[in-house]
Parts: C-alpha cells; structure tokens; sequence
DNA sequence: TTGACAGGTAAGCATCTCCTTACGCATTAT
DNA sequence: ATAATGCGTAAGGAGATGCTTACCTGTCAA
C-alpha cells in the first residue's frame, strides 16, 4: 500500500523512458512518433509516458486526436543537485570549461 | 532470469542508496556505522551495499573483521553525462557563459 | 454514418525489488 | 577454547514493475 509517488529518480531508472525524454529534447512529439523507436507494444509507451507524467517530467498537449508529450527539462533538477555533491570529485565547471574550449582550440 | 545488471541509473533510483552514497562523501565507513544512519535491518543495508557494489559505485576493503566501503564517485559519470544533455535548458550563469565564449570563438 | 486512426485503460502474468528472520563464517576478545 | 562481534547469505513473502492482449473512447475522413 506504499503508493508513493516514484519520483523523478525513479522515472529515469528506465533506459526506454530516458531515451523517451532524449527524443522529447528535439521538440514535442506525438505518442505514435515515440512508439516507433522502441521494439515494445504502443500501450507498454504510453505507460512509460505516464510514469513521466507522474514524475512531472512530460506534460501532455491534446492536438485533434493527437496528444503530443513536451519535455519539462526543470523537472530533472533534483538529479542535478543530488549530482553536484559529487561535483568537487571532478573536476569544477570552469577547469573543464576551459580544458573544452582549449580543444576546441587545438583544432 | 533476466539476471541484467541494473547499472548507475538502477542502484541511484532508491533514497536509501542515495543516502549511503552521501554518507560515504566523507570517508569510508564499515557497514555498523553506515547501518545506523537507516530504520531498516542490517541484512537490508547489506543488501543495497551489494546493489552498489554492483553498479561499481563503491568498494570494499576488508580490515579485519569490518568491511569498510568506499565511494566511486568517478562511476557516476553516466548520470551526469546523460544530464548534461539537458544543459542547455537550464540556462545557469555557466552555460550563458558557455554559449557566450562558443559564440566568440565563431568568428 | 461508417470506418480508420490516435491513444488511453483493464486485466493478467512473470519477474524484480525490498524487506524480514534465521543462520553461517571469520575475526577478535576473554 | 569459548564467546562476542562484524557482516554476509538464504529463504520467503508482499508489493511494485513491465510487459502483453483485448477493449474502449474520441476525432477525422469518406
């Protein structure tokens, strides 16, 4: 009877439903146009999408008889700040800003 | 008897496994200590200290009777390079200074 | 109106997850 | 040698996950 809500760590612990969110980043898209790139049946993506929904990751638009699924990118911030405890174990933002910029330079 | 290794992704979905990483930021600990800081049995923290060890997210070195474990942090690199393509979206100090340097080297 | 299309929901199933208690095996202390 | 400590493994159970097929509703097209 747990019934807790999975969160957002949780939402992402699925590789199809990361992949899910990586298409979303080049704009929205309609469930059909998900579906094609995963082997699994279309009621199996729409689940997946609804986890999403539930972690707040997705939000959904109805166009006609489309419903297209837009990421909501802020959504992923608790990962990043549960991430950047970790962040001194790199190196900081700016020693690899700089070490990226000097390859680019390279070329 | 999927048997698949769960990966990065898998052993960070759990809050208690987040918690021992966080507890294992300042220094190795023997599992006793690491044990005290959850409600669940000893047996369960032994058991999400495998899931860890599994992803590569620690060690263990063996002193004695004790097991200390000890974080890897470098393992957590899949996280943040899969969120980092979602950077752009975040649109923090760093990454306007980021696309703003980008923008200078274009010329 | 009839049908095709987009996509959600229901039910059922196999498997995984996470917890518990019971126990085993080294290592250290007495 | 015996006991206590540290910690793992085994077994089992409740519930969560992830998939499938079957079905339903709402929209557009003929």
């Amino acid at each position: 009877m747990m019934h807790t809500e999975p969160g957002v760590f949780g939402a992402i612990s699925h590789p199809a439903r990361r992949r899910m969110l990586d298409l979303l980043v080049d704009g929205d898209r309609p469930v059909n146009e998900i579906a094609e790139n995963f082997e699994m049946s279309r009621p199996a993506v729409s689940q997946h999408l609804r986890v999403l929904l539930g972690a707040g990751l997705v939000t959904e638009q109805r166009h006609g008889r489309e419903r297209r699924y837009r990421l909501v990118p802020e959504q992923l911030e608790p990962v990043r700040d549960w991430l950047a405890h970790y962040e001194r174990f790199w190196d900081d933002n700016f020693t690899r800003l700089r070490r990226h910029l000097e390859k680019g330079e390279e070329r």
